[in-house]
RNA sequence: GGGCCCAUAGCUCAGCCGGUAGAGCAGCGGCCUUUUAAGCCGUUGGUCGCGAGUUCGAAUCUCGCUGGGCUCACCA
């Protein structure tokens, strides 16, 4: 940064200095707190001054020193740790000399620690009388000021360790993230889920249709992956005997960033064996309703400008009837490529973009090749109205390599995904465990690549393998934490929501 | 990657119709032994993101670069 060139730090230093000269020891470490500060704050109750008085509690608390409040003679120091917020009252007559030397050479923003017995101040507020005070890491960089905080977007997510001093907001957000993990967690324990963890270095492509990173194994001399998805992994588990598991896990995908999208971002990813996606479109609304009253207390939420209620059933729409209902589609346009391209232009996609789509299927039957068409006017037109959530239902096969097919359509498979606030949370399926069929649909993704699709899958002879020896019928999900934690938070940037995204380096 | 916008003191911001910088907080000095955005008096602090150009003169106008925000595209 600016360096101990600039006065303010050289300051600090000096101050710095002076403690040392005091204590002899520069970064002390031998203060021991008796606990947190709410600890002290549930030992007092509500005892009045006269009851603190009676009977003394001492406490010994450690944290930042977030305002001082000073005459020269006694001061206010506010304490804060982990846990809350505590001042003490240091006073000249009642510490010794370079204990109160000590309170004069502080900063806000300094590590201190402070011993002394708890009393009310006249306005009742419950307070350390300081009898031991020290300073045990000096600040040697200022703090931003203290009630506008650090708002520059850019310092708070280089530096996300001022922005969580400075930002009670930024905190609450991250408190709330890991409460959302933790509940996501228990809702499948409690559901005899399985907790597991499978290759992050993949060294063949597949689970989802995403541009990876790629690394390199030196001893081995091997180009691996980093995942896009766990699905295959988590799936070979299943065959395995696992009937239900699940993965927290990072993924990476090498893609633009944009407020919604960081490059490495965390699924949660769950398989039950002998369920199907009807299940799990029971069992996701449940999570979410569950989620949402454990965190926020209301199944109601704010995101994106958008009033959301996760309290009634989540509409369920099928991709023909939405592109019925709000592109116009006809019978015949799903099952022909020209009437359906011709409907996607009239929906006000560009043209270009929908030749590019349509070139790189491969090898497709026209009723393949209607239906994939059909999925640009979906995201066009149709996200846009998913503002409450909604199950979209009933994917193209042929978009779907992964996904069983429909028993009363086979060119459909038995998949939604979930949108809420018109963006997508959710992806699951009733998983396709025919390895023919898994056969074929990989020699389709095999096409796709050579028709010039980046993010097609590649073939995975292993899964093949796996799937000859019998994967029960099973549905698995992918929900995307960072957008569950957004929306619960109402935060509009992912990036708000993770606490180091992935930035250009400085300067 | 495309479009629009932003970058001034440690932090939050003003100045932008060109005349080489200002406030609040923080800091420093002084007064103040129950404050809590404490108060009162005084005061330090800036290669105005970086680099060119126009001009007698640029924080201000122009171009380029860097970083960021919003937005579009792909995904979760």
């Amino acid at each position: 940064m600016e360096g101990v060139e600039n006065e303010l730090v050289r300051q600090r230093l000096e101050k710095q200095a002076r403690i040392e000269a005091i204590d002899g020891v520069r970064y002390p470490n031998d203060f021991r707190m008796s606990g947190f500060v709410a600890d002290a704050i549930a030992a007092a109750g509500d005892k009045d001054g006269p009851a603190l008085e009676a009977e003394p509690i001492e406490v010994a608390l450690a944290g930042r020193v977030m305002a001082i409040n000073s005459f020269g003679k006694a001061a206010f120091v506010r304490v804060r740790d982990q846990s809350g917020t505590l001042q003490a009252y240091v006073k000249k007559d009642a510490v010794d000399e370079p204990t109160f030397e000590r309170l004069k050479l502080t900063d806000i923003g300094d590590i201190v620690g402070v011993r002394g017995v708890l009393f009310r101040t006249r306005t009742g507020e419950l307070t350390v009388q300081a009898r031991e005070y020290r300073v045990l890491t000096k600040a040697q960089h200022p703090l931003p000021e203290k009630w506008h905080g650090l708002k520059d977007m850019e310092q708070r997510h280089r530096m996300r360790y001022v922005d969580l001093i400075v930002n009670e907001e930024s905190r609450e957000v991250f408190r709330t993230r890991t409460k959302v993990i933790q509940y996501i967690r228990k809702f499948l324990d409690d559901r005899g889920y399985m907790e597991v963890e499978t290759p992050m270095m993949h060294s063949v492509l597949g689970g989802a249709n995403a541009r990876p990173f790629c690394t390199h194994h030196n001893a081995l001399d091997m180009d691996l992956y980093l995942r896009i998805a766990p699905e295959l992994y988590l799936k070979r588990l299943v065959v395995g005997g696992f009937d239900r598991v699940y993965e927290i896990n990072r993924n990476f995908r090498n893609e633009g960033l944009s407020n919604r999208h960081n490059p490495e971002f965390t699924m949660i990813e769950f398989y039950q064996a002998y369920a199907t996606y009807l299940d799990l479109m029971d069992l996701t609304e449940e999570l979410f309703r569950g989620m949402a009253m454990s965190v926020r207390g209301t199944t109601t939420c704010q995101f994106r400008g958008q009033a959301i209620d996760l309290g009634p059933t989540f509409r369920r729409l099928s991709i023909c009837d939405a592109l019925r209902e709000y592109c116009g589609y006809e019978e015949a346009d799903f099952h022909d490529p020209g009437k359906s391209f011709a409907r996607v232009l009239a929906c006000g996609v560009a043209k270009a973009e929908a030749e590019h789509v349509w070139q790189k299927l491969g090898e497709v039957t026209p009723r393949d090749a209607a239906l994939a068409l059909g999925m640009l006017a979906f995201e066009h037109t149709v996200e846009p109205h998913l503002v409450q959530p909604t199950f979209v239902t009933d994917f193209p096969a042929v978009i779907s390599p992964l996904s069983r097919r429909k028993d009363s359509d086979p060119t459909l498979v038995d998949r939604f995904e979930l949108y809420i606030g018109t963006n997508e949370f959710g992806n699951a399926f009733s998983e396709l465990n025919d390895p023919q069929d898994q056969e074929a649909r990989f020699q389709g993704q095999m096409s796709a690549k050579a028709a010039g699709d980046a993010e097609a899958m590649e073939y995975d002879e292993d899964y093949v393998r796996a799937l000859t020896f019998g994967l029960p019928p099973t549905a698995g999900e992918g929900l995307g934490v960072d957008r569950v934690v957004m929306l619960l938070t109402g935060c509009d940037n992912i990036r708000d929501v993770i606490l180091f995204p992935l930035l250009r380096p400085e300067q």
